[in-house]
Parts: C-alpha cells; structure tokens; sequence
DNA sequence: GTCTATATAATGATAGAC
DNA sequence: GTCTATCATTATATAGAC
C-alpha cells in the first residue's frame, strides 16, 4: 500500500475514532508510520487529508443503504437495513461529523455529510413508497417524514449507546422503530362499501 | 454574577457550541472576561471546570423532560414534548457530549450525560405506560424500547439537521414518529367475545 | 517521494506578587 | 480572589537536502 493511501486509511480511521478537531497531523503520523515529510507531500493541509478520509468514509457506508433499493418485500429490506449488524458505541463514521466543532463551521467539510445524508434519504423515501404500495404500511403515513424518522432513530441509537456504554439502547431504539411500523399497518377493511 | 458563576456559564455555552475538546482555557478567558490567575483560583483544571459546566447544562435540560411527568392526557404530554421549540441547528448540549473523543474516554465526564439521559427514559417510559393503559397505544409494543426510540428520534434528529444546516429534517423525523404513535392505537374490538 | 530540521502559534497550566 | 509572567508541550505546518 503506498503512502498516500495508508494516510487516507488511518485519517479515516482516526476520524471515526476522534472525529476530526482533535485528530492530529502527529496522531496520524504514529499510527500510519508515515513520515512527516511524505504526509505533506500528499496532503498540502490537514484539511485536505480530511477531505479524502470523510469521503472514503462516506463510500464505505453507502453500499449498505443501498440494501434498501434492492428487489423484493419492502418491509423486509426495511427490517434487514434497520437491523444489520452495527458496533452502537463506534458511533457512525459519517453522522459524528455533525458534532465536530470544526467540521461542523466549515461548509466544505459538512458538504460530503450532507450529501451522504440525503443520498440515503432517497432510498428511504423509495422503500417506505413501496411498503404503503404494497399495502404494509398506511397510506395517510409521510413516506418523508418518515425517511427522516428512520435515519435520526439510528443516528440517535448511537448517541443513547454511547452514553450508557452500552449496546441495549440503540438495539431497542430500533426495534421500537420496528415495532411501530409494524404496528402501522393499514387496517383490514371490514364493512367498507363501494 | 461572580467569577466562578461566570466561567460556568460561559464554558457552559462553549460546551454546547464548541464541545469540550476544542474549547480551550484561552476560549473561556476571553469569552467570560475574567482573568487568567482566577480562572485557575476556581477550578483547578479545565477538566473541573467543564464537570461544573456540564451539570449545569443538564440541570437546564430535565425540567423539560419532566413535562412528560405531568398530570393529563399522556398521549397530549407526548406530543407536547415531542414538538416542544427546539434550536435543531445548535444540537442537544447533553447529547453532543457524547461525540466529543475526550469526554468518551473520560468515563467521569461521561457518566452524568449516561444519568441525564437514564432519567429522562424513566418519565418517557412512565409516559408511555400511562399512554397503553390509557387505550392509546397498541399493549404490544414495549414502553422500554419505545422511550429509546423516542429519545433517539430527537437525538437524530439533530444530527440530520446539523448535516443539512436545515431545521427541516428535524422537523420530520419527530412528526413522523408522532404519526407513527397515532397510527399504533389499538384497534378498536370487533365480535370480540368475552 | 521521503527525510530531518526548524518555526510560529496555541494549549493547559504554574509561580508569585498584590 | 485577581493579576501578570513564565513554561513545557503540542499543533500545524515550512524549508531544504537527498
């Protein structure tokens, strides 16, 4: 692996674990064993290492939003999506740049965030059309909204789990979420007249 | 206002803004006005000073959660708290703590966020309780998840608002668990039998 | 591309006088 | 309690040789 790479690599990492304000050039160096004189040969700024990593994070985490374009039963791409497998107290790679300090006053550091974010909206929005289609979940329910809701329960899940340092409360963030949508089915009609 | 009162007020502010790790000494000083040798008078690291200031922030925080404690309608109090005015693009004082890297590996920093948040899920499950035993709300769904859901509804939310500098996403993510509540009555009973 | 040396500012304090 | 001076360390680079 060359250098350029291995620094894209641990700043990623690094940025996960850190978020960005206080992740150094020096941490950077230690972890990648890459000297100082490589590390602004590839990258004339912090900034701009950054950069690289927040978009490597974000190509690491769009594949598995995209489990909810896939084909088949919506509702159940929704239960797959909502419950893979994820380390709650890591926190999400992309989410945590929201609350950095410097990431968050610095337009050209949140622009991939927010990308990111409304990319997985998309395919929210587009699987929770297809469950009130296919009459799994009521029609009078904001397919939106309800992209919005869905992504902030995880978001959140993160938050809870690492307050507590514990895993429970995001898995019980969404299987709640679960629970609800479930509960959410359009009602059979009984004694409805044309 | 004296000193000390001041530098827990300003870092207090400085928290929810900036978090703990990116604020400085140097931040508090020049924000509150007062001087270096009293700033280290009163509270002997910035570690201490940031212990006051976020008691302080989460002492502001839980009176509002306890609007889900009162008397009336519980549904009513739900949605009360729910849509409750909140500065989406400032974030959760208390919850942004649990992004910061030094307070995550400071586990006395962490711990009053991890109380703060363990007694508001108390009066959202009390809440949601009275909510099932009220006819409100489906007996199926589990008041301990639920209240984890809720709380990370708005905790997400946050995050979806920050990344798209836009109040909206926020917006809809608590309208739409709301909806999704409303959705989960129980049905009424039909050719029931005793 | 990589290395070592150097530089400026900020951080998080401490010392001691008033 | 407050003030000014000082300090060791880290952050974030630059410079220039190899």
């Amino acid at each position: 692996m060359d250098s350029r790479e291995l620094l894209v690599d641990t700043m990623s990492e690094l940025m996960w674990e850190r978020g960005y304000a206080d992740t150094s050039p020096r941490h950077v160096r230690e972890r990648s064993g890459v000297g100082q004189g490589s590390m602004y040969h590839h990258f004339s700024t912090k900034r701009d290492l950054a950069l690289a990593a927040l978009e490597r994070n974000i190509a690491d985490l769009l594949p598995a939003a995209s489990e909810l374009d896939g084909p088949g039963d919506p509702m159940a791409r929704i239960e797959a999506y909502l419950m893979r497998p994820r380390a709650a107290l890591k926190g999400c790679k992309v989410g945590r740049m929201t609350q950095d300090p410097q990431v968050r006053e610095d337009p050209v550091l949140l622009a991939p965030v927010a990308r990111a974010f409304a990319e997985v909206h998309v395919s929210w929005v587009r699987v929770l059309r297809e469950a009130v289609a296919a009459g799994q979940l009521r029609d009078d329910l904001d397919p939106e909204q309800l992209a919005h809701t869905l992504m902030a329960v995880l978001q959140g899940g993160y938050v809870l789990a690492i307050a507590q340092q514990d895993q429970g409360p995001f898995d019980d963030a969404r299987a709640g979420a679960l629970a609800l949508l479930r509960a959410a089915k359009p009602n059979p009609k009984i004694n409805r007249r044309k």
